[in-house]
DNA sequence: TTGCGTGCAAAGGTTTTGCATGGCA
DNA sequence: TGCCATGCAAAACCTTTGCACGCAA
């Protein structure tokens, strides 16, 4: 389980490439694969779904359900290993991910594992909430 | 935005009653729909769904989706606003959903605020990880 | 050549919509 | 009576799976 994760396709740089181009937001299966119709360079649902999966065991991108009927939502993580050793927020209004380093969550890990016997997967858990500048945006302004 | 929300019908109790009788837990649409069908007084799931989306709107239940396959999930949440203490727990291996209720969480929801002016929102937040039969199952046994 | 990668088609599931009927006010 | 509520059927949607073909190694 290391460097030969499979045979070096077109379609699979092409994800990669485009999920790192992206890395500031996230997006959809349909998003990707407009993007690639609207190219010329179609790559089918099915391949973009089955590389996504892959790059999300290898942590390298983030899968996120927002709606059953929305699709569910992906962003390029990088490979940084640092990854697995914190907690991340999400920000349900404009998107950032917030990487969170808080011995206050080593704790919360202990605990549940502890406390609770489930063992936490901080790679795969996502805090959504609202950060602070759209806390600020939603209190102060507008509806 | 008061009484007059429409009819009054034996659905609309049916299904409201029921909401406020599974309030500790959450519940999805397949669910109740079984439920009514067990009890004889069958609802359809169209009703269902669209009750549930006029609670939704109204405030007193809340929706969360954890994966586009299993389906949403609701609860109810009552007019109160405080019901911020809960969060779940999803099995990455075996699907299942814990509710977890529990002060540390509370601690948590406030540390993260205070400290990194993020405003956590448990009925999206679901940790990810591995409940207690499956870590055994997968420390102690076969693949 | 071998075996994974690809993409079409179909199946699986949840959710929504159209429409005729039924029930509340 | 008038109008909303109901529920069946069908559609729309995202996602997964089966299978034959293509392509990397």
């Amino acid at each position: 389980m290391s460097g030969s994760n499979g045979y070096k396709t077109k379609q699979r740089e092409a994800i990669l490439q485009y999920m790192i181009d992206h890395r500031t937001s996230h997006v959809t299966v349909n998003q990707i694969s407009d993007y690639f119709a609207a190219q010329g360079a179609s790559v089918g649902v099915t391949t973009i779904y089955r590389h996504l999966e892959k790059l999300v065991e290898q942590g390298c991108v983030r899968k996120y359900t927002v709606d059953a009927q929305t699709g569910a939502c992906f962003q390029y993580a990088g490979q940084e290993k640092r990854c697995r050793e914190h907690f991340h927020l999400k920000c349900e209004r404009c998107g950032v991910l917030i990487h969170l380093e808080c011995s206050h969550l080593d704790e919360l890990y202990r605990h549940i594992y502890s406390e609770h016997g489930f063992e936490l997967d901080p790679f795969r858990t996502v805090f959504y909430g609202l950060c602070r500048s759209c806390r600020m945006a939603e209190h102060g302004g507008n509806t």
